[in-house]
DNA sequence: CATCTGGAACCAATG
DNA sequence: AGCATTGGTTCCAGA
């Protein structure tokens, strides 16, 4: 599989550069230009400018990972880049623009469009992932990328941008304020109508993010077009801006992009691949970066120590690192005045509000972000066409986020639907947040749109504890064809219907600057489809177990049934699978909503745990997110997890405090065993992106490029408290949540303390555990703030020392590694992503890079398990086939 | 009667 | 080119 796919995938930048030029870039133009002009020709448009923003320091890290990265991070990163690709890529006016702007970065989507350049290749690497989230470097949507589509299609949008910017600025300054007052702007009815149109119009032809000072918040105030409605409904159509006939339908297909390699742009590599892969960062995520590349501190500017490494790496080193490294941090703030630095706080100025695909921590100081109850893994997001279907719900009633910390006064809770790939968080391109409204809402909002992305404004009252149940937020879809077409746009919306809802709030400070905090919920399944028919882990027990096998696994979650199949396999690192088996099912133990299935033996010697994927399938293309399991050689589980099978009994066991130990410190099973504890996964494990990319290593590695300096005060997006730590990082489980490192842990290896970003990458939280475990079981039952199960956490401390269910968000009940030594055997056999090592790419890129991450690395080996980040890596939405390896090379989860 | 929901038909893209 | 599958979008109907 997995080679072979991975190779595809991987081609897919290749193709670029061969096919791409050849066959991309007249394609581009032939489909672009046509929905270009007849987005325009019906919009009335401001047409998006794409700034071009100057290389940030932050987006340094991303600028060498290309194109990948789309939004943010990426289009600085591709700043850098992109001047050499501008010159280079004579194909598209956009190119040469915006090369100019240094959306170079953007190249690397430049590059998607036509593989013109020569030296893109750099970018080329990049490219086979963007789309594929699997490989990794998201490719996707780079800001730029889409800007630069955008352009190509046709320059004329340039033009109208500037119109808003006034406005955007007004807007951001509102919102970073965090008044809750809602800005006329958006009006809370506005929006919601003909969002097709809209978001074109916003995205693409707002350019807010030009201006440096501007923020992705700065909302162009509603574009002429953008209909006062609420309901999207109602707007909707109008809507028909694309010209769809009246009774035809909209396909997507329309003027849909091909997932197919045939169109080397297009996406990549195989939709199939990436669920989630949205590619993108959409223009928004352009929007963004620009914003940042205009940005003084910007790129350019002086960037952090890290960054500054960065800078020095060349450019396919960056990349690498960028990959390894996964989403930038937080965004430093954007404030002129301000150089931004991993470190620092995310603070900004009132007037420059951090870009939505800005990673930002969710707890800083004694502030903290909290998603209390998280939203259900699935809502069936409406049409335009249709009525609205609702607000998200939470398993019992609604999602409820809490501001802890502050309460001095009213702030504005803003809302707004991120993507739930791998790579780092973004406003989603096909999906809005919808305001909701009737007799059974009781929370008041107001619906805004900034930057092209509906946010919704709720108030956080002091009287309620600064704590606020969102009944009043919808999911709308936007068709995939009407966003695909839109010039710039380069994400693909087929299958890519997970979201994740990404909150935020601005903190007043007395220094007059702004603490902005961010929590960001665990995946949720927008598709009708995909939520009845894929099924889904939500937790499983134990964590570990005996090569010998026969040990039973519970596994709960959704979509499940007798027919259900469990899937063992270990990846080599080349992306082939090295061994596959079907795990038997207990049907008398299992239910609708579990299965009990007997461990398979694993039939090769190991010496140290071996971490063994496996996935639920209900068919062909109906498989679950990939999970993580860890093998444990020579080990009889003779411990009370090994003994008793019955995972049922996980409710009773408590956590047991060897749990706590960092991987790989204790030699003895005792620590294995404290990964047994069940561990939710969260829904989100199969949203978990996957990160395909990276190879063991390289996560390490990449951190410290990143954080070295950073202080362990640094927040992860959706962690809360820095302190979790026992638990062993688990790459695979920690896909989507947050990334939470304890203050020694990032003494021990300052490259996990991940940025933000990072943690956008993985939906769930994951925690490093400083060597010791000081901390109380509980903390380490639950490490994740921000798991995607609210519920969990509180599971998790009755959960026995024994066993442990692990949830994919929470990677840190992971026990894993065991001791450093081990660790290296385990990367041997891990399954790490082969897509770009499979393809070669990594050599590449990363050759440089290495050096420098053995470097570190020697000095991290013994706490972390690369492994444990390439687990992530692992993932797979769906592949194409059976290939079980297709989930490693980063295909959709 | 309007809204919310679940289900499914229709149909283009994909393989 | 034709066929089967997949998945997005629209419709319908019941609560």
């Amino acid at each position: 599989m997995s080679t072979a796919n991975c190779a595809e995938e991987l081609d897919f930048r290749l193709i670029f550069e061969e096919d791409g030029r050849q066959t991309a870039g007249p394609d581009l133009h032939a489909r672009t230009a046509p929905a270009s002009t007849q987005a325009l020709g019906e919009q009335p448009v401001n047409q998006e400018l794409q700034s071009h923003p100057p290389c940030f320091s932050t987006a340094d890290r991303y600028q060498s990972q290309g194109p990948q990265y789309g939004a943010q991070g990426n289009l600085r990163a591709f700043d850098c880049p992109s001047i050499q690709i501008t010159s280079i890529a004579p194909n598209n006016h956009v190119e040469a623009e915006i090369s100019q702007e240094s959306l170079a970065a953007g190249g690397a989507e430049g590059g998607y469009f036509e593989g013109s350049w020569s030296r893109d290749q750099l970018y080329l690497s990049l490219e086979p992932c963007y789309r594929d989230p699997a490989l990794s470097a998201s490719p996707c949507s780079s800001l730029s990328s889409r800007s630069w589509m955008s352009d190509v299609s046709s320059c004329e949008s340039y033009s109208n941008v500037y119109d808003d910017v006034d406005v955007e600025l007004h807007d951001a300054a509102r919102l970073a304020l965090g008044s809750p007052v809602g800005s006329p702007l958006g009006s809370p009815g506005c929006g919601g109508g003909a969002f097709g149109v809209e978001l074109w119009q916003q995205k693409y032809q707002h350019p807010s993010a030009f201006s440096p000072s501007l923020s992705p918040y700065q909302s162009p105030r509603q574009s002429p077009r953008q209909s006062p409605c609420h309901s999207p409904r109602t707007s909707v159509t109008e809507e028909s801006w694309l010209s769809r006939k009246p009774n035809s339908r909209p396909t997507s297909p329309c003027g849909k992009r091909r997932h197919t390699s045939a169109d080397p742009r297009a996406r990549s590599p195989s939709p199939h691949h990436s669920p989630s892969p949205t590619p993108g960062a959409s223009p928004r995520g352009s929007v963004t970066d620009d914003t940042w590349l205009g940005s003084p501190g910007g790129a350019m500017g002086s960037p952090p120590d890290v960054w500054l490494l960065r800078a020095g790496c060349p450019l396919q080193d960056q990349e690498d690192i960028r990959e390894s490294a996964g989403p930038p941090g937080w965004c430093p703030p954007t404030s002129p005045g301000t150089r931004p630095k991993p470190g620092n706080p995310p603070l900004f100025g009132a007037s420059a509000p951090p870009p939505l695909d800005c990673p930002l921590p969710s707890q800083f100081d004694q502030f903290e972000l909290k998603i209390e109850v998280q939203p259900k893994s699935y809502h069936r997001a409406h049409y335009e066409t249709e009525g609205s279907r609702g607000s998200i719900k939470a398993p019992d009633g609604h999602p409820v986020v809490k501001l802890s910390g502050y309460s001095e006064q009213r702030l504005s809770l803003l809302l707004f639907i991120g993507t739930a790939d791998d790579r780092y968080l973004r406003p989603h391109s096909f999906y809005q947040v919808h305001r909701v409204t009737g007799k059974t809402v009781t929370t008041t909002c107001q619906e805004n749109t900034m930057g092209g992305t509906k946010v919704l404004e709720i108030p956080l009252l002091p009287e309620n504890n600064m704590s606020v149940s969102i009944d009043c937020a919808g999911i709308l879809k936007l068709r995939n064809a009407d966003i695909e077409l839109k010039k710039g746009e380069t994400d693909i919306g087929r299958k890519n219907t997970r979201v994740r809802v990404v909150f935020r709030v601005a903190v007043p400070q007395p220094d007059g600057q702004t603490l902005w905090l961010q929590a960001v919920s665990a995946p949720v399944e927008c598709s009708q489809r995909s939520g009845q028919e894929l099924p889904q882990v939500e937790t499983f027990s134990p964590v570990s177990c005996s090569v010998d096998g026969g040990e039973e696994l519970l596994i709960t979650g959704s979509n499940i049934s007798v027919q259900s199949r469990v899937v063992f396999a270990v990846k080599g690192s080349d992306g082939r699978s090295l061994w596959e088996m079907d795990g038997r099912v207990v049907p008398e133990k299992s239910s609708g909503s579990s299965i009990v299935v007997e461990v398979p033996r694993y039939n090769k010697k190991v010496t140290a745990p071996v971490q063994v994927q496996f996935y639920i399938s209900n068919g062909k293309r109906k498989r679950s997110l990939t999970q993580s399991i860890t093998f444990l050689p020579g080990v009889r589980r003779h411990l009370s997890s090994a003994a008793e099978p019955q995972l049922v009994k996980q409710e009773h066991w408590e956590l047991d405090p060897i749990a706590h130990n960092p991987p790989g410190f204790s030699p003895d099973m005792g620590y294995f065993d404290s990964s047994d504890l069940p561990v939710p996964c969260g829904p989100s494990s199969q949203n978990m992106p996957h990160l395909h990319h990276p190879p063991p290593r390289t996560t390490p590695i990449q951190a410290p490029l990143m954080f070295a300096h950073t202080p362990s005060s640094m927040p992860s997006q959706t962690s809360s408290s820095p302190h979790q730590t026992l638990i062993p990082l688990q790459p695979s489980i920690m896909s989507p949540q947050t990334f939470t490192i304890p203050p020694q842990t990032s003494l021990i290896f300052p490259q996990i303390t991940m940025p933000p970003q990072t943690s956008s990458v993985l939906p769930q939280t994951f925690t490093a555990h400083p060597h010791t475990s000081s901390l109380p079981p509980q903390t380490s039952s639950l490490p994740v703030q921000t798991s995607p199960i609210g519920t969990q956490r509180e599971r998790s401390p009755s959960l026995s020392p024994g066993r442990s269910f692990v949830t994919p968000t929470d990677p840190q009940k992971h026990p894993q590694l065991s001791s450093p030594g081990e660790v290296l055997n385990i990367k041997q056999e891990p399954e790490d992503p082969p897509n770009l090592r499979s393809l070669g790419l990594q050599e590449i890129t990363l050759d440089d890079v290495n050096e420098i991450i053995d470097r570190d690395i020697s000095n991290l080996s013994s706490s972390v398990q690369p492994d444990q980040f390439d687990q992530y890596h692992q993932y797979d939405w769906e592949h194409k086939s059976n290939d079980a390896a297709l989930p490693f090379c980063g295909g959709p989860q």
